[in-house]
DNA sequence: CTTGAGTATTCCTTGACAGGAATATAACCG
DNA sequence: CGGTTATATTCCTGTCAAGGAATACTCAAG
């Protein structure tokens, strides 16, 4: 089991680049090659970035010939999920909250566009 | 609506202090005096990541006489969740079908990860 | 063993960010 | 008003990460 609250988890995936990675690596695994061309940066950049996540556990590597093709590894993505687990009860209840008091105050029609 | 991927909020979120003040706004909202004490930090420093969370969106302030009590802010977080769901699909349904595309992974397994 | 393709690593520079100390601002009390 | 409490902001410094360029490494083919 991945270690839950990781540093190098949010670290990792702080990077716009690299969860652009994520997100293709999402669809289907990829050589570094086609990651290279879809982020539009180097490909020492790149692999810096494969590096991090690696090191994260994001992903793993499977090695073809001169190519070495990357996949998703969802551990690390669940547990991101666990840690937001205890967040998620905030906007159930507050949806439930908000959800009573329009039930309640239907008739007196306070509408102060709320929003953010 | 709140911007869903926005940068500002995975960068407020990476810092582990950051993590802990919504970790501790989640039990209740809190006035700044309080915050510090449990993050051990300088009062500016505090100040200045309370600022950040602001500033992702993350908390809100209510002025109570000289303090200002912070509270967490349940949307972006729920925008986090909402950029999970893609990546929940991966855990849950197709796992095993990842886990074939895997097995031919020959890992460097270099893991370092010690701290936290 | 040489060559070439594909990828990783090192070196260097630049920019962002965290943290402390000092200072400014705001609100309450007399 | 002056003083005190609670918090925010500025200034400064050290650290760390990102990106490009150059280089090293690895594998397959001949």
């Amino acid at each position: 089991m991945t270690t839950v609250s990781d540093a190098s988890l949010w670290n990792a995936l702080t990077d716009p680049h690299r969860r652009a990675i994520v997100a293709l690596l999402l669809e289907r695994p990829r050589p570094v090659g086609e990651i290279v061309e879809a982020c539009g940066l180097s490909q020492p950049s790149t692999s810096k970035h494969l590096k991090v996540l690696r090191d994260a556990g994001l992903v793993r590597v499977r090695q073809d010939a001169q190519r070495r093709v990357y996949a998703l590894d969802p551990a690390p993505i669940a547990a991101l999920d666990a840690w937001l687990a205890p967040y998620r009860t905030l906007w159930n209840s507050s949806l439930d909250e908000l959800g009573r008091r329009l039930d309640e105050t239907s008739d007196d029609n306070d509408d102060p566009s709320a929003k953010d």
